[in-house]
RNA sequence: UGGGGAAUAGUGUAACGGUAGCACGACUGACUCUGAAUCAGUUAGUCCAGGUCCGAAUCCUGGUUCCCCAACCA
């Protein structure tokens, strides 16, 4: 039973590209492309992006998407970064064959077609210094003027236009414009710069070029070199499609239709590459790659899967619209995923220790848990019981209030996979401070049920204190503590609404010994508590587990209403 | 009198002149050796005002609100 439609139910772009699949607008080609920028890491917004492109290109027969950097800026660009996206975008899940380019391996294509645009008297040389442009280029709301250099000849355009090339000039001393229209009320068509001189190492092409080609005259064009059909690109890029197309068809070359769509924004975190990089510049988070970013690579860090990811995607849908997406939707997608795939294994967090009386002094037994109630196939594994176990300080309330059914003096619950237990004496130090529990347990709940068949109301996950591993956990939680972080007073700007609590580290956790083997990386479900994953920085002698989102917690919530009728 | 986009439950999205549906969240309840998962249910919406029509989220008119654009960034 499949009751996802979402197969049937197409987003607009979705449907434009089953349109002219349907009319074979293209020949029935499909062909996407991702084209990032690399200066900077890719976070959840690119995974909007890329999940639609690569999408669509799957979707449809034949369909291709192709992977392009669109390299156009040596000041901003590293090589670095071109590693780290093809990372990104291969741990996502997608595989763009071979057909991986740079916007820089057509710079020749490009320049001999600007040289072509200049013969036919659609652009031109001009002198201006950026400040003396903006003034000719007017304002919003007053048409610009036409500069002095606007009716230089094509053969002195073609001559400037070389000796640009060839290096004649200095940085930001002359500009090759396109000859459009000063007074339309798009100021994209008030003669755009096509190239700049920029004598920068580009980390392709060296310092093969010193004049280098902008976004709105290179990108059409890599999409018409590639036969892109579809170039999907984000909302802000609409007042560009003019330019797109104008250039395009002065050129009358290959043509594909520029599609836009809104970008992704998520509730308690920022998306912008500024705020993100200005969060690492400034010491706010350990780097790009801190679990608490909405980063790619922080993501991968935090424990997230790929596939929760792709289908986060899926469901947010595509409109022209902004919009905020709740982040309990990511967690959603993430939890349905880890739920199915993750081992369950017991962890105590803040350790309470429980003295066992009546259990034999030097005795243990290995007793038999699932390792995945959701997963027959994943099987069982022993876990050691002992006298003296740990369990979770807050599975204890001497004083339980109303709907606390964890243990309490003189309560008895049952010990997951082991027996029920019965509190029967709290010790406390000098400051009033619990520091352990003495029980009784019940032999004959051996496994953990009860022959007579009488119920305990809770049961709780234990590690045995002789044979747990010691570990650190690092809990984490919304990086901003509003909905909205740009929500702000006047004068404070997004990095006041930093959550002063979006991580907590626990050093002294106790695992069950099973954990000892695991590796950077391996996720886990510790029981009644979250799923955590191994971290980078784990090794064998020192476990670090960061937790990737917590269980879904009726108690927590409980607690909460509790607090707030008093 | 700049230009371009867009408005559907708290949130995200369907419905393309014919019963406003789905998901997330929230709230109930069932089940439970994870207060998880699962299952059942409740909650709540067409920006506003007119008009056309048997019938309007959808078409028309006029408003309102929000987003983008004045880099030699992308």
């Amino acid at each position: 039973m499949n009751t996802d439609n979402s197969t049937t139910r197409l987003d607009f772009i979705r449907a434009i590209v089953a349109e002219d699949t349907k009319t074979k607008k293209w020949d029935a080609r499909v062909v996407t492309r991702f084209p990032p920028e690399p200066n900077g890491y890719l976070h959840i917004g690119h995974a909007k992006s890329i999940c639609l492109n690569f999408g669509i290109a799957a979707e449809n027969k034949g369909g291709l998407c192709n992977l392009r950097f669109d390299d156009t800026n040596p000041t901003k660009e590293e090589g670095e970064y071109v590693e780290a996206i093809k990372e990104d975008v291969r741990w996502l899940g997608f595989d763009w064959a071979d057909r991986l380019y740079f916007g820089s391996d057509y710079f020749e294509q490009m320049y001999e077609c600007a040289v072509g645009l200049i013969k036919a008297g659609k652009a031109y040389v001009c002198d201006l210094d950026p400040e003396q442009m903006r003034e000719y280029r007017g304002t919003l709301t007053k048409p610009g003027k036409n500069c002095p250099y606007r009716d230089r000849s094509v053969d002195e355009n073609l001559d400037l236009f070389e000796r640009m090339r060839a290096g004649e000039f200095e940085q930001g001393f002359r500009v090759l414009r396109a000859k459009i229209d000063m007074a339309s009320g798009n100021l994209n068509m008030r003669d755009p710069v096509m190239y700049r001189i920029l004598h920068a190492e580009h980390h392709r092409t060296g310092d093969k070029w010193c004049i280098y080609p902008t976004y709105d005259w290179a990108h059409g064009l890599e999409d018409s070199i590639e036969k892109i059909t579809h170039s999907i690109c984000t909302l802000e890029f609409e007042n560009h499609r003019p330019l797109y197309d104008w250039f395009l068809d002065e050129l009358d070359v290959y043509h594909p239709q520029q599609i836009e769509f809104a970008r992704l924004n998520l509730s308690y975190t920022v998306m912008s590459k500024r705020k993100l990089q200005q969060l690492v510049q400034d010491g706010l988070v350990s780097g790009w790659d801190d679990p608490r970013m909405p980063s790619i690579c922080g993501l991968r860090r935090r424990g997230y899967t790929p596939g929760s990811i792709r289908n986060f995607c899926k469901r947010i849908g595509i409109n022209k619209f902004n919009s905020t997406v709740d982040i309990a939707l990511l967690e959603h997608c993430l939890r349905g995923d880890l739920n199915k795939t993750s081992p369950r294994v017991m962890a105590v967090l803040r350790p309470l220790k429980v003295i066992i009386d009546n259990y034999p002094q030097d005795q243990v037994e290995e007793l038999e848990a699932v390792n995945n109630p959701e997963d027959a196939s994943a099987g069982t594994r022993k876990v050691p019981f002992s006298r003296e176990l740990y369990i979770e300080q807050e599975d204890f309330m001497a004083e339980p209030p109303k709907k606390f059914y964890r243990l309490a003096p003189g309560r008895e619950v049952r010990l997951r996979y082991a027996y029920f237990i019965t509190c029967t004496d709290v010790v406390k130090d000098a400051g009033g401070q619990i520091i352990e529990l003495h029980c009784t347990y019940d032999p004959a709940t051996r496994g953990g049920d009860a022959p007579d068949g009488r119920k305990v109301k809770s049961t709780l996950h234990w590690v045995s204190a002789a044979h747990a591993l010691e570990a650190e956990a690092r809990l984490y939680d919304h990086l901003f503590s509003k909905e909205n972080p740009d929500d702000v007073a006047e004068g404070e700007d997004f990095k006041s609404n930093l959550n002063p609590n979006s991580l907590q580290k626990l050093s002294s956790c106790r695992v069950e010994p099973s954990l000892g083997q695991a590796k950077p990386g391996q996720r886990y479900q510790f029981e009644r508590l979250g799923y955590f994953c191994v971290d980078t920085d784990s090794s064998e002698g020192k476990l670090i587990f960061n937790r990737t989102v917590t269980l879904r917690d009726t108690w927590a919530k409980i607690q909460k209403a509790q607090k707030k009728k008093r």
